[in-house]
DNA sequence: AAATAATTGTTGACTGCGCAACTAAACCGT
DNA sequence: ACGGTTTAGTTGCGCAGTCAACAATTATTT
């Protein structure tokens, strides 16, 4: 493997810092509006767009960039706060399910807009179309070369 | 402002997955290759490019995403391993400088190839020339809309 | 010059997360 | 059917970082 060059490094720093920059911001943003923060944001979406409104712990630790000890911290939290409720699985009786609560459901819909916003005025508004498909097709490209 | 059109939040999602996977995967390669931390060497390079090897923490601060306090505590550990030094400063009583030490300038030499290689191999090298360009030009326009 | 305000960096209390060890249940080869 | 291995999720411990309150110093008013 070759040498990183300038302009490699270039796009590295500015992806770093851009990242940081604007989920700092949405956090803000949603703190501000007392709406949940993003990583319960994330499953609360998770578990909306799953069947049943409902996903295994270990699907979950999955889609989500947090190992199982992180999920099970974090589904205590949201279940403290009713979002969320563990349910013992039937078939596999080791594991368990969370399944999104209606007051959980409502606090996804309370936060989307606010979390909304913060995508398209700090990540997509300044991009054109063009741009925005390029940026899929370069990330795209970054996923498939982890897998190798 | 606008809808979130679909396309613009299929680029957040890989935005948010590609970053998170691809910190993770560096963080564990320097970890196991027993050399400071991403953080760390973000103030050390920070130190090794300044005037005389040192700056104040509050320019450290702005340069890196931390706040202040995050930054006494990393300093307070980069300390302990003697890898900077605190300096107080004459010009203004209150305030400090922290100066790289050349074991900590050592360790910064130590990092960089691991460090480069995770950038190159699961950042850089999955990307052509051009989308390299269009990544920077993409990164920087979200800058400038920032600061609007 | 004295009084007030602003700034620099540190500290205490807390949060969120990872790692490794653990429990309970399921799987699997014999 | 039984012992060993694998898997699902939890837990103790520790690290890294935030926020708010603070001491020390400097800057600004009056």
């Amino acid at each position: 493997m070759e040498r990183v060059t300038e302009s490699e490094l270039a796009a590295w720093r500015l992806f770093i810092k851009t990242y940081a920059r604007i989920i700092e911001q949405i956090e803000r943003d949603l703190a501000e509006q007392k709406r949940v923060p993003l990583t319960a944001y994330d499953v609360l979406i998770a578990l909306f767009e799953a069947p049943g409104h409902k996903l295994r712990l270990g699907e979950l630790t999955q889609k989500m960039v947090l190992t199982k000890s992180g999920i099970t911290r974090l589904l205590d939290r949201l279940e403290r706060e009713g979002l969320v409720q563990r349910e013992k699985s039937e078939e596999d009786r080791r594991g368990a399910y969370a399944v999104l609560t209606p007051e959980g459901e409502q606090q996804l819909r309370k936060a989307w807009p606010v979390y909304a916003r913060g995508i398209k005025q700090y990540f997509a508004a300044p991009l054109s179309e063009e741009q925005t498909r390029q940026l899929i097709a370069a990330f795209e490209a970054m996923q498939k070369g982890q897998e190798l």
